[in-house]
DNA sequence: CTGAAAACTGCATGCTCTGCAAAATTTCAC
DNA sequence: GTGAAATTTTGCAGAGCATGCAGTTTTCAG
């Protein structure tokens, strides 16, 4: 916040995030990112398109760009948590704490998420960077516990508490059903936490 | 084998394996997917680009198409499964029942697996197919069970299992112990249905 | 053998993404 | 303020990807 933060840096975050949201926005009105080139959010964002180029490889990454964002705070969260507390506690943990502050925009979240849906393009970068989250996280995991990157263990729990995060959103997302996030993925946790062979209801 | 296939689709067959072998070939000769083009590829298996791309939309997809018949050929086989069998059961048996008969060449699972790891447009490539697997597979199992699509505990089942799948099987590759892949692949579920929360050795 | 269906091919096109070097802008020291 | 240095923006060129289209060649069935 009162981050001595230069004019030059806040220029270039305001520039990002400009080209973030124009890509957004096309990506809506023109009803898929498919149909939008990168010279159109470039002049909607008024750069040229080679600086589009400058702040994200790809269109995709742009529209991607708050996920990232919000995927390294969980990132740097979870670096402090695994210092005290079992790999698990402390990927749900700081999942909760992420999505505590209600500052998203479901509405918004909604709109993305069925744009990602819809693109091909899209479900790759996310899965993409969902794999980047999944190898630093897993160094994080290394470090802290000092087991090996190599590990069957950390790799399990780490995949499965990703998995959990992501179903668990896409679902609250669906139909949250008067729940809290936090909730729903406290109870996603609790689900495999029980152990994952039997179902919880039907006896199939 | 004694099927009767006709010439014309056995050639294309042929064609398609042709593409994917070249693809794969200059992939581990020039060090890298992103070294070799679409161009080089076609000359390579005799054809044209054009046709090339006939046959696959990315040269990524031409390097992934063992991977990708794999995964059709377990989804047919969880058809089956899942009309008597817990979905659970039916996921894991499907993925050891798959690799039970060696018929896969370790060494070239370990170069594509390298050649993956180092190249983001082949993680991407990928991460999509899996998304499409866990889609499809969503479709199986809720039609199996009479759940929908938009159930959270089917959709956490599997995801668990197939990550569990793609975990297990990734670090079998890495250091094989003497022991099968199938077995790797119980050891990795088993571990799952004890529930994750607690690990097995360390009491972190 | 012949006509119909299917596959292969070349060409053109539009878009992506990167490197490079010049121009514009910001920062900093004085 | 002013000028030099660092940084950012920009245009241009170029390699490559991916798709539509139309003509040619190959294959198949009767």
């Amino acid at each position: 916040m009162t981050a001595p933060t230069g004019l030059r840096e806040r220029k270039k975050a305001a520039t990002k995030a400009a080209l973030s949201a124009a890509t957004f926005r096309l990506a809506i009105a023109k009803n898929g990112i498919g149909n939008v080139t990168a010279d159109e959010i470039a002049a909607d964002a008024g750069v040229s398109t080679r600086t589009f180029h400058n702040y994200f490889p790809s269109k995709e990454a742009a529209l991607l760009y708050d996920f990232n964002e919000t995927t390294s705070a969980l990132l740097d969260d979870l670096r402090d948590r695994v210092k005290s507390q079992p790999v698990w506690d402390a990927i749900r943990d700081a999942a909760i704490a992420m999505h505590f502050d209600e500052k998203f925009d479901i509405e918004m979240m909604r709109c993305r998420e069925q744009l990602i849906h819809e693109s091909p393009s899209l479900i790759k970068e996310q899965s993409g960077q969902f794999m980047a989250l999944f190898k630093e996280a897993i160094g994080i995991v290394a470090d802290a516990t000092g087991t090996s990157v190599d590990d069957l263990y950390p790799r399990l729990v780490l995949g499965s508490a990703l998995v959990c995060i992501k179903t668990t959103t896409e679902h609250w997302l669906a139909d949250p059903e008067g729940r809290s996030l936090p909730e729903a993925i406290a109870e996603g946790f609790a689900v495999l936490e029980r152990g994952i062979t039997r179902p919880p209801v039907q006896g199939n």
